[in-house]
DNA sequence: GCAAGGTC
């Protein structure tokens, strides 16, 4: 039997298809899927299926000095058992195996991986690797004609890699969680990869810290030629002989305003007119698919989520490549013609018009996956989410777009003298749709100017000075930051977007666009003073060119990783002698993100604490001695603003909970204004009433929330959920059933208009009632191996969870993503 | 419990 192994379950699938015209079977070894034809078997891993580690003896973080880590061994383990099983079982029998994993170094890797676990249990099975750059009749028929032999340079590049990063990352995690006494789920982490990442952020945050803004003036004036007004500003040239809008000293301005306030007319000096070309966008590699897809409002992670979705449905092709060069055995004419009789018929069709059809290039052709295109599979619009129709759209017009015409776009420049000012206006007009008749996500506003010849006298009316100040550099988006990470080559397709969600879950980075947490500011500064390899970006070229090297038998893996333990040694040394220093800077680095200000009854100060139930309070500093606190609401993570109430001199904490989010304020001044407010008693307890006359009240608790609750609390403690905001009007109105009165709810906008919420009782039972049936559907929707995890964890009900526990449930749960579960959550909405 | 890289 031959056994061919692949990277992963679809490549299996598709080369066994090819390979044996559509004649295999599916089979499952060890809960695994084989492909299966004649004397031949096709098993696909899923990427890495074994992992490096350190021994056990090392894992206790406490037993072991992390420079310790730099000399220890490094083990490979299974990480995905079931496929090692299924692959050793079937490596028994075979006579002849096949490596077909991709045709990159990491697939190589993963090709010297599977290799080596065929060998432990078949000594003398030949092992041949095959090489194809896409998945096609012929690619893969001639590759498989005449195989080759694994490289195990190449592998012995990435081993390097591994080995590198595994070394630096966890023994300068485990010193500096050590140091600052962060052990636990708030380790602080550092790597490769993620710390230069981190560094371009906080080097950015200190650029905007940095800045002082400059005053300027701008002047404008509407000029008019027959009935015509259009808008025109007023330049000058500069000491350096170039043309200049902005005016820095505010005289200069004034007598310019001056003169064009006075003037009646602006004669035209000169008339321009150039046509420019708009060329057609390159092919999606992952990088400029993510930008796309941001500039639609989908973050990096969700943006690759949809993707890969639609890629395991067959509708795109494989979502991870850097190639922006469509392959030679790609035929477009025929691809554009698979959508003549669909709802993009009839851009296929004007595109099919043409004679010559020749794709757009980007600059970078790699031979592993062809840039994202869609296939000729469509799907049925039913089938897919709003967000995945709209993404799948997106790379179907991006398909269109690079094989359309350019635009062409005609540019009018007219520049006038009004009492010897200059004023310029700037026309454009899209004179040839080209190719943005397909691809409708470019702005192409367009600015009139009208046609007017040198010598015309134009009617000078609303002269306009306005005052600016120039602005600091914007933070870096999620799409900024993954090209600022590919231009400078750290991660890789598959990982960036990943990296920046880990900043996210380590508490380095807030909000979108991320700006920095007090934290990553430390650890930046830390790992500057005492290891800047670490933030540097020349880790990662330094590590390619030993890779290069590794790979062209010029040095070996063991030559490499034993300089790298050289220089850690070194670091180690001097961050050993800087312990005590390195931990206190991170430890008040820490204490200040959560800080609030002054406590009203000690002067000490509050802290955002967590009690042992894991729910957030605000504490005072001082505890013991000082034992004030302030309740916190019990939803999402409390992030502290840089606002303060004036009243208090405390920042205003916003509670973090996705779509929930919002804007706690000041906790004392929530305190104080529950306090002050009375409840007010709306009717009979229904659980104490007759026993012992309880009532019901809308209470305002210090927490923020309000709530129906029995006047016998904490005797009684049957209560109703009110929501968060808006005013609460009980009226006249009774419900029969439980004889409380209907309640509505004005939240600002729209006074005519309130909620109509009714009987507490009632709102609440509907309530419940409907997270019933969206948690059912939503489980249907989750399949059978996810909902048994879930069911393990004890949840039985996703429509109930916040979007704060949908987090903490993905961390729990293996094998459930945080994005899963947030689309689960969006579907139940 | 640490990294980064595959894949789901």
């Amino acid at each position: 039997m031959e056994l061919i192994v692949t990277e992963k379950n679809n490549a299996a699938r598709r080369i066994a298809d090819i390979l044996s015209e559509g004649g295999a079977s599916t089979d499952s070894v060890a809960g695994v899927n084989v492909y299966k034809w004649g004397g031949r078997r096709c098993i696909g891993l899923s990427g890495h299926v074994v992992g490096v580690d350190f021994p056990p003896e090392y894992s206790d973080w406490r037993d072991v000095e992390p420079a310790e880590l730099v000399h220890a061994d490094v083990v490979k383990e299974p990480t995905q058992e079931d496929i090692v099983n299924a692959l050793q079982r079937l490596a028994r029998e075979a006579d002849d195996v096949v490596i077909a994993t991709d045709y990159d170094r990491e697939g190589e890797l993963i090709g010297k991986e599977a290799y080596e676990l065929v060998r432990d249990v078949n000594e003398d099975v030949p092992v041949k690797r095959v090489r194809f750059s896409s998945i096609t009749d012929n690619e893969v028929r001639s590759a498989f004609a005449d195989p080759d032999d694994i490289d195990f340079d190449l592998a012995a590049a990435g081993e390097a890699r591994q080995i590198i990063d595994l070394m630096w990352g966890a023994a300068l995690t485990r010193f500096l969680s050590l140091s600052a006494r962060q052990m636990g789920e708030d380790f602080i982490s550092v790597g490769r990869v993620q710390s230069p990442t981190l560094k371009l952020i906080v080097d950015k945050e200190r650029e905007i810290e940095a800045f002082e803004p400059d005053d300027y003036w701008e002047l404008f004036a509407d000029l008019t030629k027959d009935d015509t007004t259009f808008e025109a500003q007023y330049f000058y040239e500069d000491e350096d002989g170039n043309e200049a809008e902005r005016v820095w000293d505010e005289g200069d301005a004034e007598a310019a305003f001056a003169t064009l306030q006075s003037a009646s007319e602006a004669i035209v000096q000169s008339v321009s007119r150039r046509t420019r070309s708009d060329d057609p966008p390159a092919p999606f590699n992952t990088t400029q698919f993510i930008r796309a897809a941001g500039s639609l409002g989908y973050s990096a992670g969700r943006a690759m989520s949809i993707a890969e979705d639609l890629y395991t449905a067959g509708y795109i092709t494989y979502p991870r490549t850097d190639n922006t060069v469509y392959p030679d055995d790609l035929d477009e004419r025929e691809l554009l013609a698979a959508f003549e009789n669909t709802v993009f018929g009839d851009d296929a069709e004007s595109l099919l018009d043409h004679d010559d059809l020749t794709p757009t290039e980007g600059d970078e052709e790699t031979t592993d996956h062809p840039p994202i295109h869609p296939t000729t599979d469509f799907p049925n619009r039913n089938d897919l989410s709003e967000d995945e129709w709209e993404v799948y759209e997106l790379v179907v017009r991006r398909f269109f777009a690079t094989l359309a015409e350019p635009a062409v776009w005609e540019h009018l420049r007219v520049v006038a003298d009004a009492d010897g000012e200059s004023l310029k206006a700037n026309g454009k007009r899209l004179v040839e749709r080209g190719y943005h008749a397909v691809y409708p996500y470019f702005n192409t506003s367009e600015n009139y100017v009208p046609d007017v010849d040198e010598g015309d006298a134009l009617a000078l009316a609303d002269p306009r000075m306005e005052a600016k100040q120039t602005q600091p550099p914007r933070r870096y988006g999620q799409s900024r930051l993954i090209e600022t990470m590919e231009s400078m080559g750290i991660g890789t397709k598959s990982t960036r977007h990943n990296t920046i969600e880990k900043l996210y879950d380590r508490g380095y980075i807030e909000d979108n666009p991320p700006r920095p947490t007090t934290l990553a500011k430390a650890v930046v500064e830390a790992a500057e003073e005492y290891a800047d390899l670490v933030v540097s970006e020349g880790m990662t070229s330094e590590l390619e060119a030993d890779m290069t090297a590794i790979a062209e038998g010029e040095k070996t893996l063991d030559e490499v990783t034993a300089e790298s333990r050289e220089i850690l040694d070194r670091v180690f040394d001097e961050l050993t002698a800087s312990r005590g220093e390195i931990g206190d800077h991170l430890r008040n680095s820490l204490k200040a993100d959560k800080t609030l200000g002054p406590c009203p009854e000690c002067g000490d100060t509050l802290l955002v604490r967590r009690s042992r139930t894991g729910s957030y309070f605000v504490g005072c500093d001082g505890y013991p001695e000082c034992r004030f606190t302030l309740p916190l609401p019990s939803t999402g993570e409390p992030l502290v603003l840089d606002e303060t109430c004036e009243e208090h001199d405390l920042h205003e904490v916003k509670m973090l909970a996705g779509r929930n989010t919002f804007v706690h304020g000041c906790p004392l001044c929530a305190a104080e204004e529950a306090d002050e407010s009375e409840d007010r008693v709306i009717g009979a307890c229904p659980e104490c009433g007759e026993e012992h006359g309880g009532e019901l009240a809308i209470k305002q608790l210090q927490s923020g929330s309000r709530l129906v609750g029995c006047t016998r609390y904490p005797d009684c403690d049957y209560s109703l959920p009110l929501p968060r905001r808006g005013d609460i009007e009980v009226t006249d109105e009774y419900c029969e059933e439980h004889d409380l009165p209907e309640l509505l709810v004005f939240d600002g906008e729209d006074d005519d208009d309130p909620w109509e919420l009714g009987c507490p009782i009632c709102n609440y039972e509907e309530y419940q009632e409907r997270q019933r049936q969206k948690g059912l559907e939503v489980l249907d929707g989750i399949g059978p191996k996810t909902a048994e995890k879930l069911e393990d964890a004890g949840i039985e009900d996703v429509g109930d969870l916040t979007e704060a526990d949908a987090d903490a449930l993905a961390e729990e749960v293996s094998g459930v993503s945080a994005d899963s579960v947030r689309e689960w959550q969006a579907k139940a909405d």
